[in-house]
RNA sequence: GGUCCGUUCGUCUAGGGGUUAGGACACCAGAUUUUCAUUCUGGUAACACGGGUUCGAUUCCCGUACGGACUACCA
């Protein structure tokens, strides 16, 4: 079997999707199952479309996500360059490769005539309107014209393109890992531009040659591709590869989770989830989106749910490191069908991952939200609060944002809450609990215990009735840590100031 | 429109000629927790439809419907 050589060939247009990491994850993982090697190839050949920055976030998103690049863009090896923009002269070569064969040829015919090519086939009532065998000769290329005037032609700068010259009568087949057989008439297929009049190849020609130079064994990527794999395989066939052909995996789509439909950029923004790995601000249109990291991401959860999006073990298992997924995947386990992106799944790997952390790996979490609200706090004091919080965060945001009154006094009260349940029994019971701690040296866990169970005896009240109120008074909401904890946390002053406060101006339900 | 690809609980999916069609997320209920969450237990919920083949089909075949991709000098 020859060595595995895998490559991710995004296009420098935008941030890189959610599904484009996926599909970098699929690569890379059979890559390091196979001890092969993963490439990192840019298709830049696109030049209106180049968006500065573009292959930058690229290499950030896919470092952030921990899958590693072997050779190619950011880290140069053997095949170099990995950015087609600078491989043009190569392309040039094996056009003319195909031209001195006679398996394409030039192409003079402006947009107009294109347009007016297909007007007339619509007009005829043809159900597909190609540049193919059967309108080629009606057009204006080095087909029709005389070779002197093509040259001449060629001579004068007039613009032109090369196509490829696709057989008029042929069932191409190719076997894909994932769909089995596929087979396409090559008259569905029309001669597609190869070279642009830019001078630059377009995605087929580039990838074709690109991928075989650079040896690759294996080419995985979106669905969108399938339809003109056929196109490639003829590709790889008229230049004589077919020996080295790589061979293709057709990945399913990512789809949005409500209705139907390819998941984009809206749809994220419409259900509240991101789409990009990273923050991202377009460059033309100044619109911002967070990304998956800024949004409290761990890249290990996100790997994981990505992963289980289209492929599975087989067994029971969902939780699988890095490591255990290079062990596990299979390109035979991937589905066929596309999946619906579901970020409840997300958040739940997410917790997951996060949980599976000991106090002290959470503790950065904490004191780096800390430090952005210029908050300081004993490593000690962290600590704890990590522990009382570790059960409920999802993210690790959480600590902070759902433990803010481990820093300051709450502002905000569940008033619905409080109109509900604040009576003559709460103000009684904390009163006497106040009294209580007023006692104690100082308030930690069971002291905070011996003090609510010292306040229910006197004032006769058990204290399961009142301790959603007593929450609500020292958190402002209903739910949160354990709250004897949380008293400990917030120490004996603290918890008392709280207490008063709501004594005094929490209003007594009236019944 | 044409070509290609797809279709198992709401979602991700396992399975595969005879199964109580399994798991996970989400949701609901109960238990535990003096509070909240966690945890535990249980529950609702699926083979798109119609024909074949077969003793038997969700599984194989063919249609239909629905969905998607492609149909650029974009990738």
């Amino acid at each position: 079997m020859r060595e595995v050589r895998v490559r991710f060939a995004p296009s420098p247009t935008g941030a890189l999707h959610i599904g484009g990491i996926r599909t970098a994850l699929y690569n890379f993982l059979l890559a390091r199952k196979h001890h092969g090697k993963m490439l990192l190839r840019i298709e830049d050949t696109d030049q209106n479309r180049f968006v500065p920055g573009a292959e930058e976030y690229i290499l950030e998103s896919l470092a952030w996500a921990g899958i590693e690049i072997d050779e190619g863009v950011g880290k140069g090896g053997p095949h170099a360059p990995y950015r087609q923009s600078e491989r043009k002269s190569i392309y040039e070569k094996y056009a003319q490769q195909l031209l001195a064969e006679g398996k394409a040829y030039y192409a003079f015919d402006s947009e107009e005539e294109l347009e007016a090519m297909r007007e007339r086939l619509k007009a005829n009532g043809s159900s597909d309107q190609q540049y193919s065998s059967v309108t080629r000769m009606q057009m204006r290329n080095s087909l029709t014209l005389p070779a002197n005037e093509v040259k001449q032609k060629i001579a004068a700068g007039e613009p032109f393109v090369i196509r490829l010259m696709v057989p008029a009568n042929e069932e191409i087949r190719l076997t894909d890992l994932i769909r089995g057989e596929v087979h396409v008439h090559s008259s569905q297929i029309d001669d597609k531009v190869l070279m642009k009049s830019d001078g630059m190849p377009t995605y087929h020609l580039a990838n074709v040659v690109d991928d075989y130079l650079m040896k690759i064994s294996h080419v995985i990527r979106g669905e969108e591709w399938l339809p003109s794999a056929p196109l490639h395989v003829l590709l790889y066939r008229f230049f004589g590869w077919e020996n080295e052909m790589p061979q293709f995996a057709h990945l399913p789509l990512l789809l949005k989770a409500d209705g139907n439909g390819k998941l984009s950029k809206r749809d994220a923004d419409k259900a509240g989830f991101p789409i990009f790995p990273l923050n991202w601000t377009d460059p033309k249109t100044k619109e911002f989106s967070k990304g998956f990291r800024e949004n409290g991401y761990l890249p290990e959860a996100l790997l994981n749910f990505l992963a289980f999006l289209g492929w599975n073990p087989g067994t029971e298992q969902e939780l699988f490191s890095q490591l255990d997924l290079i062990d596990a995947f299979t390109i035979e386990r991937i589905g066929k069908a596309g999946a619906k992106f579901d970020i409840h799944k997300a958040q739940w790997f997410n917790q997951q991952y996060l949980r599976a952390k000991s106090d002290e790996e959470l503790v950065p979490f904490l004191l780096k939200s800390l430090d952005h609200e210029t908050i300081t706090c004993t490593h000690e004091k962290a600590l704890k609060i990590c522990a009382a919080m570790r059960e409920r965060a999802t993210f690790p945001q959480d600590f902070w944002e759902h433990g803010k009154f481990f820093f300051v006094p709450p502002v905000d009260f569940d008033e619905q809450l409080i109109s509900k349940k604040w009576n003559d029994d709460v103000v009684k019971f904390l009163s006497a609990f106040v009294e209580e701690l007023r006692k104690t040296a100082a308030v930690d866990f069971n002291a905070a215990k011996t003090a609510v169970e010292q306040a229910s005896q006197a004032v006769n009240i058990p204290s399961g009735k009142i301790m959603q109120m007593l929450r609500v008074a020292l958190t402002g909401g209903a739910s949160g840590p354990d709250l004897m904890v949380t008293m400990e946390i917030i120490g004996k002053d603290e918890t008392i100031s709280r207490i008063s406060y709501a004594l005094q101006n929490f209003k007594v339900k009236v019944s």
